[in-house]
RNA sequence: CGGGGUGUAGCGUAGCCCGGUUAUCGCGCCACGUUUGGGACGUGGAGGCCGCAGGUUCGAAUCCUGCCACCCCGACCA
């Protein structure tokens, strides 16, 4: 087995797929398509969970928990949105097994035990969220509502990849209920713009903000925001997802509410959600050739010390000095571990934690307590220094800041030079050749010319920036005129 | 679901064309010893229905047929 992970270069995706693995993330499981997601991986989604809470709850939302199974009657309600889902869909329709009388030792499917309806397996909850918001709104009193679900959803896709897209996955969905359509527009774009703060301040993943066009649009809404980002490879991934849902839903299951005037009226809907697909966004935007590079506000760990010793006398002084490093950094919020596995040499332990994407590496033997020094290591840049012990803490503390901000003003400059404007075809085609990345361009506005460079390139509209400014121009493809350039990159 | 590819130990693999001792090698694993400032070394050891089911043959990892699984490229998608 090869120390190094496969060069990216010669091919993206496996190295993509080994690092997953031997980071200790995830793995695939024995079911089609489906992840299981170790510890390690784990630790890193409810730090991811836990923020993105924070901020849900600053703006006023609760949790709570809706069914994992939709009758098929309430799922095809939203015609758009059944119609959208229709092709992923899992379905339950039996309840029961029994022995079976062919095969002794095995059983199979109970016929007696058919469902009267089947129930498909959210891919998404609007169906069951706005039958249940029926009961719970009856006057603008009730409103707004703002909810949001952890959940697990199946989506059976035809292709799988660990993170980015498997046929089971976890997230949030945040669904609102508002008297006005402004209201609800505005809440729409309160929560893209939060997924874009969580995404910059916290993951160190810079994201262009946008509206989606017509046909990348969220079956079933009206308007779909988003977050996009860019990885190393030069294709784009959508990072997160916000919905103008309009009166869809509310007109699709019967929610209406008495406004301040005594009118019945249809409420305003919004969604939004991310998922565990935010890993393979993290995954792809920092790590390296060494393994994955972890932003410190995401870290299970921000610190670990690797003691080097000779003796059990060593490990001991060492220890001592450790455990005063380890309460010191506590005290200031740092998470720390302290590696004192004895079936490992450090050196062993080293490309772990590299591997794993510690942030700072703390290493300490026999020379640094005989002058008071440790040698701290930041995964990042994969430097070393030596560093007293008096006002380490503090050193780290600083460390730890530069690094998250290091990261995405790294990731933040690969983005910059790789989004190229260009204003013809040819010279769309070669920069998405030779280059790849996001392709600033004017776009006619049509399904058909989208659907062309689709065919043609492989690439299609990522969104419409909500920051570019009006400008003239012409269509790259059609000639037709144009008043903003789109973002095009091919994706994930 | 179309096109291509691959299935040999936990992982990565040799052998297959041209059938023939006890299936190769590396990593990992276990034991003991020596080691420990960048993935330690030595000695010994465990681990395989060679994807599954048939067939051909004195004899099949190897040849034939069918099936299954996985990977890549499309279509689909957060």
């Amino acid at each position: 087995m090869s120390k190094k992970l496969t060069s990216r270069a010669e091919d993206y995706s496996k190295w993509y797929n080994e690092l997953v693995v031997k980071a200790d993330l995830a793995e695939n499981s024995a079911v089609r398509g489906c992840m299981v997601i170790k510890p390690y991986g784990y630790a890193i989604w409810e730090k991811m969970q836990a923020e993105l809470d924070k901020m849900f709850k600053e703006t006023g939302h609760q949790n709570a928990y809706f069914p994992l199974f939709v009758p098929k009657s309430l799922f095809e309600a939203e015609e758009k949105n059944a119609e959208g889902f229709a092709k992923e869909c899992a379905i339950v329709t039996h309840y029961r097994l029994q022995n079976d009388p062919d095969n002794p030792g095995k059983l199979r499917v109970d016929p007696e035990a058919k469902l009267e309806e089947e129930l498909v397996v959210r891919p998404t909850s609007e169906a069951i969220i706005w039958n249940t918001y029926k009961g719970w709104i009856q006057s603008y009193r009730d409103l707004p509502l703002l909810i949001n679900q952890w959940a697990n959803v199946v989506r059976w896709e035809m292709r799988t990849r660990l993170f980015l897209r498997t046929a089971e996955f976890l997230w949030q969905e945040g669904h609102t209920a508002h008297e006005t359509k402004a209201e609800a527009i505005e809440e729409t774009k309160l929560m893209n713009d939060i997924y874009a703060k969580f995404a910059e301040n916290f993951m160190a993943i810079p994201v262009i903000q946008g509206v989606k066009s017509e046909s990348e649009r969220f079956a079933g809404a009206e308007d779909t925001y988003c977050i996009e980002a860019l990885m190393q490879d030069g294709k784009a991934l959508q990072a997160g997802t916000s919905h103008f849902l309009g009166q869809n839903f509310a007109k699709a299951f019967d929610v209406k509410f008495a406004n301040k005037e005594g009118k019945q009226d249809y409420v305003w809907a919004t969604s939004w959600g991310v998922s565990t697909r935010l890993m393979g966004a993290l995954i792809m935007t920092h790590s390296d050739d060494h393994g994955l590079v972890l932003p410190p506000s995401l870290a299970p760990n921000q610190v670990v010390i690797v003691p080097i010793y000779k003796s059990d006398e060593d490990f001991d002084a060492i220890s001592e000095v450790a455990d005063t490093i380890i309460s010191d950094l506590r005290a200031k919020g740092i998470t720390v571990k302290f590696d004192k596995r004895k079936t490992h040499r450090p050196g062993a332990k080293f490309a772990q934690h590299e591997l794993q994407g510690v942030p700072l590496r703390i290493a300490m033997g026999a020379r640094d307590l005989a002058n008071g020094t440790v040698e701290l290591a930041r995964r990042d840049k994969l430097t070393k220094e030596i560093v007293p012990l008096d006002d380490l803490t503090e050193t780290i503390d600083g460390l730890l800041k530069d690094i998250q901000d290091a990261l995405f003003h790294k990731a933040l400059e690969y983005r910059n030079t790789h989004t190229t404007e260009v204003d013809t075809f040819e010279e769309f085609k070669d920069v998405l050749e030779t280059k790849g990345g996001f392709i600033s361009a004017h776009w006619d506005g049509t399904i058909e010319t989208e659907d062309k460079i689709k065919e043609i390139t492989k690439a299609t509209i990522r969104c419409i920036p909500l920051e570019n400014k009006e400008e003239k121009g012409v269509c790259v493809y059609s000639g037709a005129p144009s008043s903003k350039r789109v973002l095009f990159a091919k994706a994930y």
